[in-house]
DNA sequence: TCAATAGTGTCTGTTAGACATTATGGA
DNA sequence: TCCATAATGTCTAACAGACACTATTGA
């Protein structure tokens, strides 16, 4: 065998798996993963396997941090430039992936959730690629329905629209919310409703996008504008 | 010094390098640059330098083919999953730029620009590349002025609007696009007129983006819809 | 003069956001 | 009953798209 096929692969493959805890997005770190000192937290890496697709490998990642695979999970990008990471690899390739809130946790462990307000210090390789993980989310959303990957099977329109939220780090208007659900034809009533504390109870709903043209209206120039 | 501090990086960088020439998108294919046999054209690459960093690396490498920097990089993503590449490397990070049009092409060489529509067949992790490339500029272009860095410095507002419709595949109407531009503070008038052929002739414009606070209106769920 | 392109004013249908109202449960 | 939340109807200002019109050059 060539010593270049031999050779383990001279980069890693990292995920940012996030979720949605308690009305914040929270990420999944694990201790130390490679021997390193002290009390260190660092996003989940390894190295792929021979001939494994860059994809595959960061699925394989994510299932074995978290137990089951993520809904989502897409490429960020590649970092290097120098900037240290847990293994000592020019360049790292960083997944983002979301998932289901309620999705029974990695318990106890060497893993944990970290809201995003109260993240340890990362290897800066790593904090970059987390803040790239929420710019790449949220610039996805107005491309794909990105939110449903941090909800389970059945939801209501009120944490749907509080996902809506969170990801988009605005308040958004409730009629406003729901005309535009209901021509984006994303969601379907089913026939159950739950009671949360006093008011009414709210019916549940789940993710069933059915095809539709492409909206026509709308040159919205405007987001292109100067920061 | 260590094995690993010396030897080349195990990577490669790739650059998409995307002009506009008589109303098309072209990219700038180099003809097969390692030694490889027959007519066989490739997306410029290198490996990077010690302690370059990664837009560097692109950035250097951009100017290698062009002659002069792109005015706008970013990178794409990192390519691997087996597919051929010019080098022998399992993974490639990939850059889209874009280039002024009119600007001085690296004329005869071994470079030349090809019609997106008319491009020769690529090694296949190549071929990924230039549709990325195409994808990532096309979704950016809601996020940043992305169509700027295809125009000189100078301007008609019917070129401005003309690149907007090759990057975006549709026809745009001629007012709302100028209402947009005008509500979007990111061009200025300068005192000078280009006469085209017939017709009355059209002032020039620039590029002078100007800060504004965020747009207000649009919740913008249609475009989020299923495909 | 006509042809061709640049640039602008007005109208209209659509819709985001505001507001108000009804519906339905728990305390 | 009062309170809290769900869900929906109506109004209005903003705006995308359509159309028509004026302006200014070359042929």
């Amino acid at each position: 065998m060539s010593e270049r096929h031999n050779r383990r692969s001279p980069y890693t493959i990292d995920v940012v798996l996030l979720t949605q805890i308690k009305g914040q997005l929270d990420v999944l770190l694990c201790r130390a993963p490679p021997p390193e000192g002290r009390e260190k937290w660092a996003l989940p890496w390894e190295t792929p396997r021979n001939d494994e697709s860059l994809d595959g490998a960061a699925r394989r990642i994510a299932k074995a941090a978290l137990g089951a695979e993520p809904g989502w999970l897409e490429q960020i990008a590649a970092f290097g430039d120098g900037k240290r990471h847990p293994g000592d690899f020019e360049i790292s390739v960083a997944f983002g992936a979301l998932v289901a809130m309620g999705t029974p946790s990695p318990v106890g462990g060497s893993y944990a959730w970290f809201p995003l307000g109260d993240v340890p210090q990362l290897f800066p390789r790593q904090r970059q690629m987390l803040d790239g993980a929420m710019s790449m989310v949220r610039s996805r959303m107005d491309q794909e329905p990105v939110a449903f990957g941090l909800l389970p099977q059945m939801f209501t329109l009120t944490e749907l629209q509080q996902t809506y939220e969170l990801l988009l780090e605005k308040r958004l208007h409730k009629a406003s919310f729901r005309r535009a659900l209901q021509a984006a034809w994303l969601v379907e009533p089913i026939d159950e409703w739950r009671s949360e504390g006093r008011g009414r109870p709210a019916q549940l709903y789940r993710y069933a996008p059915r095809k539709r043209r492409p909206a026509q209206r709308g040159i919205r120039l405007d987001l292109a504008a100067a920061r």
